[in-house]
DNA sequence: GCGGAATGTTAGACTTGCCTAACAATTAAG
DNA sequence: CTTAATTGTTAGGCAAGTCTAACATTCCGC
């Protein structure tokens, strides 16, 4: 069955359950789904039974939510739809990378797997969205997301940024504002450990830049 | 209201009334609107007393059935929608106008006023769709369709073809091995009353085709 | 103008996805 | 270890959109 007959509500639960463990191993909560969702949790826990009875999910009663083979390949078709797209609209329609995550969240729904097709190759087949994350291959192959939260980085470390988050539209501007995006070279100052602060150096740039807790933890980098 | 806030039935209801009223006077019937939606009469029946409810259409039981003010600016609105990603997927992602419809057909209503605002300029804000059709501006002002059936033109005369139905891929695909297309001209040589054949040549072709009732019946034209 | 055919409407049912309210299980604090 | 807070589930309801079956109206041929 091809994962365009579930369900848009069944397409974004398989796809958040397998976002969340993209870049954490902490296992998905049906309160943190119903919050991302933007459902109440009456509603997540219904809809992720009905998964489980679809055999997507493997789920009982108060334990824990596992993508079993087939859900993880919907939910692989999903993010490959979803990351296209961003990187389409970007790319092709001149959008700013903090408008196109909720563009994405409904077209991902509407588009034939003919179209995606078309994007892809119309992109010269991208491997990465424009927050760095990567695109999964048409066959769904695993792909292998790396690097480490920048707010774990050790003080003094050169590292490249790698991936951020597209959860905030608002702090991506910002991001924008400090200059801070995929590939970007920087320098880890200082981390002080009371006030959760990170001192970081963009490279090229002459001058520091300080960010919060919350902002250190929406980018992952590497050592570069 | 924005039209995106109608529900999709209700957006192709509007579509599809003012569609059939856009070549043609004959006023669209409960159960035409069933077929081309591919629902039962008693569906479109309740659809549409539900948007005679909202003040969208006129209709009393068993009457006629017409757009209001309102209800006519979401129709074009999807229109709009509608001609702008056909002729979208055409220029900038190599479909064949054979291929489009039915992808439009979904994505009119998925897509946000952004984005259609985005590909109306990155196509240079164009005035007809792959068919012909003439695409209605952002401020939804009425525009001009024009032309006769090529079944109704008179034979030696020459004409230009300003339109062709896409409801038909298969006949699309006909069509494009003739060579016929918006824009191409052509003589009309001959039109046989009982066979009801019309004979026409392309100009610049050096053979004549014979077209049926059905496909004369799908192409537009314009004396030339 | 009548009567049957065609067309349109209503009634009742089902599905999906959402909700609130009540309840159950698990977890965490003391 | 016990209890209180948190988290998850179930029950019951609602709205939208679809269906089938039964019924009503209109149209058309004679
Ligand atoms: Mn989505
Ligand atoms: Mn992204
Ligand atoms: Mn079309
Ligand atoms: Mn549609």
């Amino acid at each position: 069955m091809p994962v365009s007959d579930l369900s848009h509500a069944a397409q974004d639960y398989l796809k958040l359950i397998w976002n969340a463990t993209e870049w954490s191993s902490t296992p998905i909560t049906v309160s943190v789904m119903a919050e991302r969702l933007g459902v109440r949790p009456s509603t997540a826990s219904d809809g992720i039974k009905k998964l489980a009875k679809q055999g997507l999910v493997t789920h009982a009663p108060y334990g824990s939510i596992e993508l079993t083979a087939e859900g993880r390949e919907h939910a692989v078709a999903m993010v490959r739809r979803h990351r296209l797209l961003e990187t389409f609209l970007v790319q092709v329609l001149g959008y700013g990378w903090d408008e196109v995550h909720d563009e994405a969240e409904i077209l991902e729904h509407a588009v034939s797997d003919f179209l995606i097709a078309r994007i892809d190759d119309h992109l010269g087949h991208p491997t990465r969205d424009p927050h760095g994350d990567p695109i999964p291959s048409a066959d769904g192959k695993p792909h292998l997301p790396q690097g480490i939260l920048l707010s774990d980085a050790g003080p003094e470390s050169e590292v490249v940024i790698t991936r951020i988050s597209d959860d905030d539209p608002e702090m991506l501007r910002y991001f924008t504002e400090l200059g801070l995006a995929p590939d970007v070279r920087l320098t880890v100052r200082e981390r002080r450990p009371y006030t959760d602060v990170t001192t970081i150096r963009r490279q090229g740039s002459d001058h520091d830049a300080d960010l919060g807790p919350v902002a250190a933890a929406a980018i992952w980098v590497v050592a570069g």
